[in-house]
DNA sequence: ATTATCTATAGATCTATAGATAATGC
DNA sequence: ATTATCTATAGATCTATAGATAATGC
């Protein structure tokens, strides 16, 4: 029954990765610990000896979950160096990734649910919410810094605030007409 | 123990009330129906008297909640007459409201828990947010109706998506500079 | 007689822990 | 000997229901 030092080391990160996207699709209440670990292939006792708490796993999949986030738009906003910001907003309010919560952006899917979790979870948002901001900073157009990052703290605000009311509401054209509406509105300022 | 009609149908509408606030506080799943039941000094049995479900419920707590919001919000632009769409942002994005999450507004608080129900309390949540773009669209600048239209569901996307930051992360400052933010950027449209 | 509310409980499900098991790594 | 994982279970909590109770309203 016992494994090798690394693949208790896979086991750990496979625990992490499959929460990720089972919080994101069920939310924090909505996704238990012995269902996560069924997931993974391991039973339910199991988890005790990974981690702490449920809150525990919690923490690290949301951070696994931003810190993707912010590596694929760094490598998108590098590949298409001539319209990053666009290339930006077409992915994220894409009816695709609408679809698709368990993959989708920890902002918009669980951020309501964070603000009901502990001081951890919240720093963990904070800490992952930032390089983000500091990538639409970056690009999107304004004279001076200041400028620019009140640009990209609204802009991610209309990003995930569209996000969560087309996830929200049971009228496709509706919650397509919000996508299109956010990205139009976004790139109308560039 | 037998209560009086009018007063059957005032405990109902306690609950419904209550369950409004509790819901928006804790999330669909954070909230149990006893605990609800007790908030509206009535016992846990008494409630499948009055509902069906507590699905049925989370549908009658929304609606109430939404329509509480689209009063206000016409409430308040005939208030402002001269700046609506200001009154409206200062008062969506004023911090006591961030603090307030069980008088908040049903989309930046249950919006993302209202995707993973089922298709009625998602009918409700479309339905509860046509009025609000509605008050949003008349007020907007903008040659055309659809031109106000986009507008308004792209500034109903920033008003959400600033409060659902403004609320996950923690860090005071960050978050009042979101809220800022998105007023900010919101009026400078007009 | 009807019915709004109550008490009590069935049957699931949840987090967390205790102790057993068996393979690794000294 | 250590330790990653397993089985089993404690103790809470959850939704929903059954049947009793007692006041209303015919």
């Amino acid at each position: 029954m016992r494994v090798t030092r690394e693949e208790a080391a896979a086991n750990r990160a496979r625990i992490v990765a499959v929460a990720s996207n089972l919080f994101r699709e069920k939310g924090f209440n909505g996704i238990g610990v012995a269902d996560i670990m069924q997931a993974a292939d391991l039973t339910h006792g199991g988890f005790y000896g990974h981690f702490k708490s449920k809150d525990d796993l919690a923490v690290e999949a949301c951070q696994a979950a931003m810190a993707k986030s912010a590596s694929v738009w760094t490598e998108r906003v590098a590949d298409a160096a001539d319209q990053p910001l666009e290339a930006l907003y077409k992915e994220y309010l894409s009816p695709r990734k609408r679809d698709e919560a368990k993959r989708g952006c920890c902002f918009a899917v669980l951020g309501a649910d964070a603000a009901r979790q502990g001081k951890p979870v919240r720093a963990a948002f904070a800490a992952g919410l930032k390089p983000l901001i500091d990538i639409l900073t970056k690009f999107v157009p304004g004279a001076s810094k200041a400028t620019r990052r009140r640009k990209a703290l609204a802009a991610m605000s209309q990003l995930v605030g569209a996000m969560v009311l087309a996830r929200a509401v049971d009228d496709p054209t509706l919650s397509d007409e919000i996508l299109a509406a956010a990205k139009a509105e976004l790139l109308r300022d560039q």
